[in-house]
Formats: structure tokens, sequence, C-alpha cells
DNA sequence: AATATAACTTACCATTTGGTAAATCTGTCT
DNA sequence: AGACAGATTTACCAAATGGTAAGTTATATT
């Protein structure tokens, strides 16, 4: 077998391995980043979990710090792409927040790490972060939040205080995340399984319609 | 002025200022552990803010991993003081869940740093902790969920499932003490105030008693 | 006042930390 | 093949880390 097809560009090959790599320090990073926080984790530990040397991940990422900002910078990535739900179905509160209840827990579940090296920062004070949850965070749950007060106004839902709606929200779905191994204990299992996030889902989506839309009888 | 009244007894006098060094150091490394995480405070830092040597910090703790859990312990009492309202009005659901509501929102007012350390340890999968909250937590969490279950047999409530719930508060209220730098951010105020906790408080009991409750009409 | 003990400090130590500089290796292009 | 840039390792370093051991000061007890 030829071990690499001339017909694939030769220039790429290089950079793909390095693109490779840099991911793969990237998401060994924000596990243990996620499990140990910022000052639990050393360069070295992270580069024998990869499988190099410690001063490769310089030659990579000009410090500690800075591949720590990379990794935050990818965890808003993912954070914000479940978050667009509710101003996808501005048309359909119940809709909207069924869709977006379910966004984030899924994205607990699909992305824990990324849930926990957030939690991590905040619960910090967000010192290398603000100014980037400032500029992209906050107009998402601003969004929401106006969307919300639309729907107060044209008299389709309850006036709520939508603000503290999505702190219950998104506390209430990430804990899934953060907090699983507490949650574990509590449901005596190993670990969560898919129907522990369809009964939390069920749950907070009772909750939250019954608080959130009027009544039609 | 006699520096030492001779009534005073005297050996208490030097147990007294050793207590209170104790009690010092184990609150300046709770605040600290709470901000920074474990791996994120030296015991140099500790004893600086203290204002005392490191080495002293190790003649009253045998280790920084002991010191550790020294915090933890003392947050687990502080945390399970304001964690009885349910089973001690285990004969009126409203008023059951409006006081655990309220208990759980004041703790995270009273004792963000309390809070902090737990969410930290709980998200690093508890490993210095798992014991203890087996042993002090859980009885507290299916003491309450009994008490649901309970109410729910007697058809004085709604049959919901207890444990998710008992997640759904526990976050939501603990979040304004972990999560309070964002809620800043989204409300745009430099720090929570009271009244955002009564709002807060406001929304929660609503949502939880809409939830648990069976309507009259 | 003398002595024992508790409280604190000084001096050290091996290891680990984040980071730099230079040397080496490895594909790629002419 | 040889030059060259990209990728990786080796060799260091100063500072900080958790911790030990011995010394010094303050405080009780006799």
């Amino acid at each position: 077998m030829p071990k690499s097809p001339p017909s694939t560009p030769a220039k790429a090959r290089r950079s793909d391995t390095r693109e490779r790599l840099e991911q793969e320090i990237l998401e060994t990073a924000k596990r243990l980043f996620a499990n140990r926080g910022y000052g639990g984790v050393s360069l070295d530990h992270i580069a024998r979990e990869v499988g190099t040397a410690k001063q490769n991940l310089l030659y990579y990422f000009s410090s500690k710090e800075m591949l720590y900002r990379r990794v935050l910078h990818g965890v808003l990535d993912v954070w914000l792409s479940y978050m667009e739900a509710i101003t996808h179905h501005a048309d359909d509160p119940e809709m909207a927040l069924r869709k977006y209840i379910a966004g984030k827990l899924r994205f607990s579940r699909e992305h824990p790490y990324d849930s926990r090296v957030y939690a991590n920062e905040v619960i910090a004070g967000a010192p290398l972060f603000a100014q980037e949850i400032k500029d992209r965070v906050l107009p998402a749950l601003q969004a929401d939040i106006a969307v919300f007060n639309g729907w107060a106004d044209l008299g389709i839902c309850r006036r709520i205080d939508a603000a503290h709606l999505m702190v219950v929200l998104w506390a209430s779905t990430q804990a899934y995340a953060d907090f699983a191994s507490q949650i574990c204990l509590v449901l005596g299992k190993p670990e969560l399984e898919q129907k522990d996030f369809d009964a939390a889902e069920a749950l907070l989506v009772d909750m939250v319609l019954r608080t959130v839309l009027k009544k039609a009888g």
C-alpha cells in the first residue's frame, strides 16, 4: 500500500498532522483543566498525556496561559452553538423552550469537559474570560431575554423574570455535566445514562412550561 | 489596665488564640481554594495572606491535603445546616419548599466561598470527598426525597421525580454563589444585591410550587 | 525563678514549575 | 542529492512547590 498517495497535496499533509496534534493537545488540556482546574494541571502533565514533550507544547502554544485561552475559546464556540434555540423559534414559546432545554442538556451530555472548564472559569470569577463572555455570551443571553419579554408583550406567555429564568435553566442543565459525580451518588449509579437526561428534560420542561405558558383552561 | 484579668483561666487563653489562628487559617484557605481551586493555591500563598509563615501552617495542619480536608469538612457542616428545611416541615409541602429554597439561597448569599469550594470539589469528581458526601449528604438528600414521595403517596402533591427536582433546586440556588460573576454580567451590575436574591427566590418558588402542588382549581 | 511545653522561625531540601536556547531530526521543494 | 523550513528533542534555568529538622521565643506549671 502506498503510504502517501501522490494525488494528495504534499504541503497539506504536514500542516494536517500539525493541526491534528494541535487539536489533540487542546482536547487533552481541556479534559485536564476540566477535572483539576487551571492551577492543578502542569504543562508536563498535559504533554505526557498527549505523548510528547512539554517543550513541544510550548512550540504550539506560546505559554500555559495562551493554551488555556485557546481551550476557553473553543469551549465558548461549542457552548454558544447549543444556545441558539430560543431565537431560532422566536414565534413559538413552547417549542423554543423545549428545544432550548433539550439542547443545553445535550451539551452537558456530549461535552461535559467543555461544561466543566466553563464552570471552573466562572467560579474563579472569569479572570481571563470576562471580556470574551461580555462580547459573545452576553448578547446571546440578552437576545433570549428580549424574546421572552416580546412574548409577554404579545400576551402569549406570562410575564416572568427572564434573566433569572435563564439562570435557572443554565444552572439546572449545566449541573448534569458539572455535578455529575454527585448526581450519580444520589441516583445510586456509576454514571449518568440517557434516560437520566430524559428524566431531567421531562421535569425541566414541565416546570418551565407550567411557569411560562398561560394556561388555556 | 490589666492585660490579663486573673479571673480568666490562663490555660484557656493560649488555646483560645490557637483556635482563633487555626480558624483564620481555615477561613483564608477556604476563600483562596474557592477562587482558585486546590491546585491553584500554595501554602505560601495562604500563609502570606494570614500573615504568618508557611511552616506555621504546617504546624497547625500536617499537610496541604489535610488542611484542604479540614476546609471541606467545615464547608459540609455549613452546607448541611442549611438543608434541614424539608424534613423539618414534613407536614406542609408548600411551607417546606418555600423554606428550603429560601434557606439554600441564603446559604449562597451568606457563604459564597463555602459554596464554591464545594462546587470545585464536585466538579473535580470529589476525589477526596466522595466518602464524606456519601456519609453525610446522601442521607440528607434521600430523606428529602422520601418526604416528597410521602407527599405523593398521601395525594397532597403531584408525583414528580424528586431526585431530579432536588438537582434543579440545588443547582439553581447554588448558581447564585458559584456563577455570581456571570449572573452579574447578565444583570448588568457589579455584584448581586438582596433584591436579586429575592427575585430569584420568587421565581424559583413560583416554578416549584406550580410543578409540585396540586392545583386547587 | 526554673522548667517544660506550646507556638513560631530559620534554614534547608528535593522536586516540580513555566519558560528559554540551542541542537537535532524530518519531511518538502528545487 | 542538497538546501531549507517545519517539527521535535535535549539541555538548561530560576523560581516556586510541599515538606523536614532544628532552633528560638513565648507561655504555663511547679
